[in-house]
This record gives structure tokens, sequence and C-alpha cells, in this order.
DNA sequence: AATTGACATCTGTGATCACAGCTACCTATA
DNA sequence: TATAGGTAGCTGTGATCACAGATGTCAATT
């Protein structure tokens, strides 16, 4: 049942190409891209300390996921949707996160859960202690662990490429909340503990309804924010 | 109500990246690339009369997708498919084509309906006529009718990815039923036009399950030949 | 003063070159 | 004859260069 006892781990090529994707991707999902912000190749190329190639080949990869835009002649923009675009991305990621939240429940084992638990109370005590930043990341570590353990990484992809469409859209409303709604965390925390909870108890049905639920929540949210200030 | 007149079509930047891309994509959805194929940039860059820069971007995105691998040294190869990662893409296929079926079933207009008749008509023209290979062809053109009717770019995006990656698995069960099983074709007919028929009541639900049963049924043959012929 | 034109400067795109890594073939050895 | 080792010929990867296109600035013109 167990595997046979794997001494050496896989020894994976690394290429420059992959690294300037990875990183993209994490500033991405991370929120740390606003809509509409500008790069040049040759200014990510010079952070990155290469030539201009491998990251016109990760942007190009972005670019075909509409996590990017480029504009022919102008730069590389991080692009701005339109309300349309918007509820269609919303649309996908409730089926999908609901879909993965429904598996998790059914393929979960004690490790996963345990990893789930510990995540969720790491996001608590980065609350507790204000440290909004490090609750966000941990917040999203603790979504892709759930994820994670639906043990399918074809769906855990899709959603990686919906979430960097769907993240910069709402990070101005993240740093509303952030600033002026902090109360609007703990509720999510409560959301966390009752999906854990849920995935715990292998009840797919319950898992899919609490994280609809909640990103039904989130989305009006973002939605009450942008139609405040537009 | 309408748009405003469109006098000229927007022009639009076409690049040899995303020709080569394009390329690419259109071999692997028709099924004309067997997984275990091996190209290299050289070949297709000729192929192309390129250089290999715009061919290993193109490259470079579908092996993001994993719609292509790239062995580190030795070329290119279309993924072989264990049944773990075919079962996985097979359920996430029947999920949101599914979706997007019933989605097509609340959105599609008079045209759209017009459009997949025509279309389901020439499979069938096709197919009397034993032009395996034109029917195949308008077969697809039938199925992305149906999910462009669905009004989701991004659910139409998602669904050519998994199709990238699931049809080449296929082919080989494909060849197998033009040589020996058409009937099976006249059956999906029949499969099409209740499809077409739900959509034009905009009956949702019948058209999802309508769309999800043909798929298992065609994933259930194509196992059987796998299994068949390993 | 407003408008038009040209130019300097930036962008992504494509071509070419250099290189390291992996195979497979082939030879020399036991 | 079987096996080990070396080498030649591929591969993708990365760097550098050349170029066309788009934009914004600034001056000349009306």
């Amino acid at each position: 049942m167990a595997s046979p006892a794997p001494v050496f781990s896989r020894v994976e090529r690394v290429t420059l190409n992959g690294l300037a994707y990875e990183g993209l991707k994490s500033a991405l999902l991370s929120g740390r891209l606003e809509p509409g912000a500008v790069l040049t190749l040759r200014q990510l190329a010079d952070e990155l300390g290469t030539s201009m190639m491998p990251v016109r080949e990760a942007v190009s990869r972005l670019a075909a996921e509409n996590a990017l835009a480029v504009l022919p002649n102008r730069g590389i923009v991080v692009p701005q949707l339109d309300s349309a675009a918007a509820a269609d991305i919303w649309d996908l990621r409730i089926t999908l996160e609901g879909d993965a939240s429904a598996r998790a429940a059914r393929h979960a084992t004690t490790a996963d859960i345990e990893q789930m638990t510990t995540l969720c109370r790491e996001v608590e005590v980065a609350g507790r202690a204000s440290d909004l930043h490090g609750a966000l990341e941990r917040n999203n570590a603790f979504q892709f662990a759930v994820y994670q353990a639906a043990r399918s990484p074809v769906l855990l992809r899709l959603i990686e490429v919906l979430r960097m469409q769907s993240v910069p859209h709402c990070s101005a409303a993240v740093r509303v909340m952030l600033a002026e709604r902090p109360a609007y965390f703990a509720q999510s925390w409560s959301n966390h503990a009752a999906l854990i909870e849920a995935i715990a108890a292998h009840d797919a049905e319950a898992a899919q309804g609490i994280k609809q639920r909640d990103l039904e929540q989130f989305r009006a949210f973002v939605e009450s924010v942008r139609s405040r200030q537009p």
C-alpha cells in the first residue's frame, strides 16, 4: 500500500524560463500586481538578472492564459476586467473551486486535514497579530491545501489559471477590506473552520456548499467596493 | 440595443508566434498528432518557414498547458496519459462541457441554433458519404458551436485546454471507430439532434444531461478500445 | 494660439549564434 | 562474444543583435 521507499526525490530540471514563470505567477496569485500595471520585458529581465529571452517565454505563457496582456509595442499590462469578463470568471471559480472542495472532502487524508488545520490556525494567529499581509498569504496557502487534497492536478491547474485572472481584479477590494473591515476576516475564519469540518467528515456536498457560499460572499464584497469607487 | 454599426472590423496583430500556436493547437484538437509523436523545434520551424524563435514560444505555451511535453535535450513529445491522468481529464471534461451545454441552452440565439442545425446536418451528410475524416471535422465544429453559444470565453478556453490533452489520447479509439464501428457514429447523430432540441427549448438541465451521457458513452468506448489493445 | 508634422525613443518580435546536456553509435578491451 | 568507455551528433536553452511599429515630445507652420 505504501510506495516502495523513495530514497531519492526525482531531480527536476530548472530553467530560467520556468523560474520567470513561477515568479510572475506568484506575484499575480498573491495580489502583488495591480490591474493596469505596465511591465516591460527588459525591466523584468533586469530584475531577474537574465536576458529577455526567458522572460518573454514566461510572459508569452501568461498572455496565452489571459493573465497578462501584451500591447504590441507598448509593454505588458495586467488586464483590467470589464464586468462581463469578471462575472464570467467568478461563475467558473465558484463552479470549479466548489467542485474541488467536494473532491477534497472525498479524498482528503488525515495528513491533509492536519495541514489544513495548521494553516487555518496560522491565518488566525497572523490576523490577531494584525499581520494582515501574512494572514492573506496563509489564507491563500490554506485554500490551495484544500484544492491539493482534491487529488486532481488538472483541476488544480485550472483553478490557478482562473485565479491569476481574478486576483488582481480583487486586489483593490482586498486593500479596502484590510484597512476598513478586518471584521470580515473573522467571518472567513469561521467559514474555513466549517469547511475543514465538512472535509474531515467526508461530506462532499456540505464542503461544496460552504466554499461556494464563501466565494459568493467575497464576490459580493468585491463588487460592492468596485461600485463604490469606480 | 444593437451595436452602433461596426463599419470596420478591428485589425488584429498577427505574429508568427501566434500562427505557430494556432497551427499546433489545431493539429492537436483535430487528432492529427498521436501520443508519443516526437517533434523538434527545428523541424517545426522548417515546416513553418520561420526560425526556431516563434515555434519555441508556441511550444512553451502548449507545454504549460500540458498539451505537449518537453524532453530536456531530446525533443518535444505529445504526452501519453496514464489511466489516472486520463480519468482526471475525463471527469473535468464531463463537468465543463456539460456546464457549457447548459449555458448554451440558456443563452443560445436563433442564429446559434441555426448554425448548430446546419453543422449537424453536414456531419450526417459527410457520414453517409463515408467521408469519415470530414465528418469528424464537422463534428468538432458542431460541438464548438454549442460551446460558443454558452457565451463564456473563459469556459470555452478551458474546454480547449482540456481537449488538447484529451483528443490525442482518444485518437486510436477514433481510428478503430471509423474502421469497425461506423454505427457508433449514427448514435452520436441522434445525441446531437436531441442536444439541439434541448437547447432550442432552453432546457438547460436536459442539455447538460444529454451532453454528459454522450461523453460518458464515448469515454467508455475509448477505454474499452484501450483495454483491448494496450 | 492651435494644429500638424517629423523625429527620438521606447517597445515587442524575429533571427542568429554559442553552449551544455543527453543519446546512440561505435570501438577497444577483457 | 559481451561489455565498458568515449565520441560525434543531435537536442532545447539562453544571449545578443537587428528591426519595424507605436507613442509622445517639440518645433514649424498656418
